[in-house]
DNA sequence: AATGAATGAGCTTTCATTCAT
DNA sequence: CATGAATGAAAGCTCATTCAT
């Protein structure tokens, strides 16, 4: 099924103009800069305004409530994210099985880790921002990309594809979502990275189907 | 280093007579109660005495404000989590390897999933709410204890224990939030667990020391 | 016309017993210390009570509200203050004229700089107090006690010694009062005593009558 | 030393339009009228909105917290009192010093009378309101204003100005707030006018430099 | 009597949102 | 369209006072 986003929590005016995208964008980072200095709780919308250097009144031009603020903010990220991950499941289209993983765990670790403050500070801006409605669409995005990727392998075919997409994405994201929220050092973060990639590739090896291991 | 939760985020009534200790869980029930009910948003300290059946001054004679309610809350069910699996890591002690993580995956998961609308919704309670401090704590507790089985497994060693340690802990606990956050459909959710717990054995069997391989 | 304290504004236990007087003495020394370190904003009755090392209730027990205990302080300070006003002029009745003033500057001067913190707390502790009632008493013990005192000074008579003498009971409070508001150094705040005695007497020089001067 | 008035007692929005400094003015009457109605214990910053006719919200653009509000109708009305005794030792500049003492205590008294109550009630507004720097910078503005006044007398110089002026006006500001205190009867307070007035110029007689005693 | 947990009215303050300019 | 002063509902929290123990 579709994703629904709820028609309330969409921006307000369509970026069809370049300056409108332009005064997004600033309110975007106005936003992540807020959250950062202040965390959520005392984010105010003049306070997002002030620093984005627009009125309030601009503001609600774009965003009609506070919600649809932050609903757009992870939408963007989310978007920019899925983005990357169709990315790299196109560019590894028909490659070996291990060589996907790779890409795929190191895709969205630097993803994450690229502006770590901000990916620490958006997974706690989600709150009763029925964010439902995003993950699914972002869901929706990837689910079928990875899963079409792994298809595609050249070395390994699956009876149970889709059980098999999911268990690697849910651990994935989960994982990288786990080492964020206890604020791990660096170089554990980096050594999980890795051990992730070697658990991901033993699994496939496990879950492959009979033929692919006559075959090799 | 023992994990230092911020004074100012503690009962302010230590819950040393047994009625203090009734209200208290009262307290926390209402809290829950109140998050399904409305959201964290619209969660006010007064809502919560209400649904209690005492007065805000009472709740506020228990927790000198609202975070402190809510590290309370979280406090107290990451408590109730550690002390199962530390018991199901005194039962497994000298097991095989694999029924170990068959037990750790299966502990988790059927603590977050006895009351799933609690488990989410305290995932979500978790605003500005400095949860640092708790997860140190948790991590603290559930790392030795994890540990401390895995080395006793009957049938395997681990030259580097520590980081295949806070992976699994890592892996596991993240894939049951991703799992909770997607909103999976029951059905899935088993299948999920199922194959995280293939993941693990496999991984396992793969940074097993040489020697175990030999003896086998 | 006799002043009237309000009723509901006395203890509510007259400390007949020795040990009443003692609790009574030991809330009244709290209460200064509550307002020495907090201020009277922020003296509540449960701080006072703590400090006193009584209960609430027990504080309850000697002061109906709140309202009564510093009506119950402020009176308690000047009643001794009165008292060594007219221990004063007792002392120097038939003095003459030049040696009361300084006595009474003297003696008001010191009474007040004796524990200067309590002054000034106590100058500031005294909202909303209807303390009129306190005043009133307070003047009507002081203004006869001084007015027969200078009535009897040996070296002069005044024609209307009513009016001088709340002339010079008005300068001397108010101006020991101003010296504490001001917040003066101690020197300055000495100077301006003396400066006081002298502005005194010289008045006193002025309105003598007649007689007296012929007969000096 | 310059006073320095606490930054977070001075009015958020300085009022540079027109339109600021009514709204001001008409909060600062309200407070009044809510003081004179119901007593400092009892005013409340949504009383005073109210009365003043305008939303607590807006009350707040211009004080911070109810501090700001006292702080500031405080200071605004020491402002108009510093200005009145300016306005007079400008006029009085070298004119005889009787003249001048007379005039000091007739501006300052008719200041404080022509809206006795106001006086009252500001007398009491200032509890906890640390007014010690308002005090400091209402006499850096009168301390040296009356000094060049009197060391301009026409008839009088002054080996030790320094103290002669804080001398008279301690005693001066402490009268006139003892009378208010004691809440005399109109024809009492007149009467204790006339005889301060008699007080500073005897006062000022006796420590007027040997020299002016000779020329007389 | 003494205690101190419980009460809840009421206060200060915030902040999403509107709308006259 | 942009602005930002004004709004006021609603939240967090305090504390004088009571009363069962």
């Amino acid at each position: 099924m579709a994703p629904t986003p709820p028609t309330h929590l969409t921006p307000r005016k369509q970026p069809r103009q370049a300056r409108a995208t332009v005064t997004l964008n600033i309110i975007f980072e106005a936003t992540i800069q807020v959250l950062l200095a202040v965390g959520p709780r005392r984010l105010t919308t003049t306070r997002v305004a002030e620093r984005a250097g627009v009125s309030v009144g601009t503001l609600y031009q774009y965003f009609p409530h506070k919600q649809a603020l932050f609903y757009g903010l992870n939408q963007h990220y989310l978007n920019a994210l899925a983005e990357k991950i169709e990315y790299t499941c196109r560019t590894l289209h028909g490659a070996p099985i291990g060589q996907m993983v790779e890409a795929l765990v190191t895709t969205y670790w630097n993803a994450k880790t690229e502006r770590a403050d901000v990916t620490r500070v958006l997974y706690r801006s989600v709150v009763e921002l029925d964010n439902e409605s995003l993950i699914e669409a972002f869901a929706g995005r990837v689910d079928p990309a990875t899963a079409e990727m792994f298809a595609s392998a050249s070395d390994a075919t699956f009876t149970d594809l889709s059980i098999v997409n999911l268990t690697l994405l849910t651990t994935i994201f989960g994982t990288v979502r786990s080492v964020f929220e206890r604020n791990l050092p660096a170089d554990d973060g980096r050594a999980v990275q890795k051990q992730l990639i070697l658990m991901c590739n033993s699994y496939l090896g496990l879950v492959r189907s009979a033929s692919d291991h006559r075959s090799k």
